[in-house]
DNA sequence: CTCGTTTAGGTCGCGCGCGATTAAATCGCA
DNA sequence: TGCGATTTAATCGCGCGCGACCTAAACGAG
């Protein structure tokens, strides 16, 4: 009779809330920059590289184009995005920033800023779980292949 | 002229894309139960207390009631929960186990037990994750109010 | 006992995530 | 060169999560 493991101790429950408790710090900074979590996480990686294809997004970001394509058209819309089709290769759809998300960049690097601070931990002991967290990842997607 | 801070080294999108991972790593094991990644969660939760009322579900699992309430009912019409009304508070929504879902008790032990070894991380390792996982979970829940 | 307040659920709308499928452009090889 | 295989996006359906709002039951001070 082997006896379930209780739910405050399986691991995969510990990052799916802390996920949600993550998203929900973020929420209220994001929020008066008009961006959701995702669409932050989009434009993060357009500042480190302001100009990709869809693809290398979709591979930074672990995200399908059935999430991405609809996603950036709500950006486009909203004008933190611009989309074009790659005159070389005609199937890919080439990401740009617009003005107004370059706008953004100083308040987002603010908002991390921030947010790093107000959750009192130490640096190197984020640094040392970030790295752990990630390891963590590597090992569950090596397992989908 | 601050830096944004590269997505790779963001401790947001290191939680983001792993608790992604940990679903997609869940998800062949769980669509042969028939169940969701979020329904295993309430189960487990009813697999160690079967009986509760809708608000201690959510506080368990953080959820709200625009969440869970339809979720339930689809779970209910699946036959794998009960909804009955408290008779001393009318207002509080008892849940129960079906047959069904404490039948699928051992598998469901099966797949965390399976999955935490195929990671082929030290079992410490794992434990210690979980619990700095858990540790800034409280530190980002400790903002929101 | 009464009436305002609190608590527990429920409904609606919207933005993800992702499985399944499709269309079009490009590639590769016979 | 021609044609099947591959690559890149896009579309559709569905299940979360959650903000905003609503209803009804229970509570509590006077």
């Amino acid at each position: 009779m082997t006896q379930p493991v209780p739910l405050k101790q399986m691991l995969c429950f510990a990052l799916y809330s802390a996920n949600h408790a993550m998203q929900a710090a973020y929420k209220p900074l994001l929020d008066e920059m008009g961006l959701t979590y995702p669409q932050f996480l989009v434009l993060t990686q357009l500042w480190e590289v302001p100009e990709m294809p869809m693809s290398r997004l979709a591979t930074a970001l672990q995200l399908e184009s059935n999430t991405l394509t609809p996603m950036l058209k709500r950006m486009e819309a909203a004008g933190l995005v611009t989309r074009r089709r790659d005159a070389q290769d005609e199937r890919q759809v080439i990401l740009g920033l617009t003005a107004k998300a370059e706008g953004l960049r100083q308040a987002a690097v603010q908002v991390t800023t921030c947010l790093t601070e107000e959750i009192g931990a130490p640096q190197p002991e984020l640094m040392a779980l970030l790295e752990d967290v990630v390891a963590l990842r590597s090992r569950l997607r090596a397992l989908q292949r």
